[in-house]
DNA sequence: GTTAGCATTATGTTATACATAATACTACTA
DNA sequence: TAGTAGTATTATGTATAACATAATGCTAAC
């Protein structure tokens, strides 16, 4: 039996108008008064279907103007449904690792990508780190800039979306009591160390390097 | 100036009642009618705040029932933002990228969690392995057998379902124009030089490993 | 030629009515 | 008394009509 309503099969029938017809991004769609008609339903259910595109990232909607196609841009879109207080702990657990997954593993579109640029810009970061006494707020600061500024220099736009993305829920968990608390504070690997691999070393002692760096954040998460 | 919608204040006004109540999952929420009134709007700017609830996977919708709170799955909503056609070569380009970055960077937990009993399901894949003389349709199905194999056995249910939800992406790039052509299919690290490493090596020797072993996609990606 | 202001148009919002399906209740029958 | 058929109820699904609002484009006045 099929169980879908009408506004999901107005729904899968604009998008597949979408692909087969290969519209651009920019052209327009026809009003909602005119779909409406075409598709022999009422505006109700064409608005709705509409709005499901349009939080897909499909189409963006302007009065008067109407609705033009978009390159979806999922990660806006997760982000809108990654509130850290509405993920059950397991999952906060789990993108917080993924994060140390993806610091690791992307060595080698850094080596790919940076630039002498990039170098002076890493080292200019470093140069403002915040000394233990200061502020903790502070130091998340610094964190932020520093590894953000890697997924950047990657190149990947994707990655540096989610790496923004997974941000709030990174802090929370790490705030939050579902790690276990930081034993030892222990000097690992440093930034300074990380951005000297860049500058003369190879992924390989890059990976190293950042496993290690990251070792406080491992120790949390393995017994 | 506040260019939000009323539609975007209900929907950031019940987003909040859930934070706020800390509502349980399976909790039911009033009726469409009670909500419009509560909130001193139409019922139409009510269901539509609630069908983006619905669509973020944050309530589901019965019949005569009404509302009732559900654990948000992110992945299976962004499953159906992530149809390869509707995504812009760059970002499909990139979403392949991230792919790489992740195998590479999950050795720690791969080690982490792994039995023996994963081995032997690792070996079993192997086993079955198609020749060269097969259909390219068998080795994509073996490749992923074994690489999901892989994300499974980190632990990480979130990184198993992100990385399910990248196949039919890392498909559609891998067989369309985006990439270079494979120049030379030279013959790497093999999954079995993997699993050998699972079995007596370690993460650093790991990480290494899938680098090599996925030589020939980087080669598709740098020029 | 520029701008003020008006007309137009498509989305945003409200209100109302009916359709539909799932639940709850009632009454009838074995 | 138990079980079931059938009916009432209720909340969502869909349709229609009307007005509000804002952006665009046209027109006329300066």
């Amino acid at each position: 039996m099929d169980t879908s309503s009408l506004v999901d099969k107005v729904e899968a029938n604009l998008v597949q108008l979408l692909v087969d017809r290969k519209l651009k991004i920019g052209d327009v769609i026809p009003t909602e008064i005119d779909l409406s008609k075409n598709l022999g339903v009422s505006r109700t259910v064409t608005r709705e279907a509409l709005l499901r595109l349009r939080m897909r990232g499909l189409i963006e909607t302007k009065k008067k103007k109407g609705s033009v196609i978009t390159s979806p841009d999922i990660f806006s879109i997760i982000g809108k449904s990654l509130d850290p207080h509405l993920l059950d702990q397991e999952t906060l657990k789990e993108i917080f690792e993924m994060r140390l997954v993806l610091e690791i593993g992307m060595a080698d579109f850094l080596f790919q990508n940076i630039t002498a640029e990039h170098i002076k810009e890493l080292k200019e970061i470093i140069k403002n780190e915040p000394d233990t006494s200061e502020n903790y707020v502070f130091h998340i600061d610094h964190e932020i800039a520093f590894h953000g500024k890697l997924y950047e220099i990657t190149g990947n736009q994707t990655l540096k979306k989610f790496q923004k993305l997974l941000l709030p829920v990174f802090d929370y968990v790490h705030n939050s009591g579902l790690l276990k608390k930081q034993a030892t504070i222990k000097k690992f690997v440093s930034h300074k160390g990380l951005v000297d691999i860049l500058e003369n070393g190879s992924p390989e002692l890059f990976r190293n390097a950042m496993r290690n760096h990251l070792e406080n954040h491992f120790l949390r998460i393995f017994s």
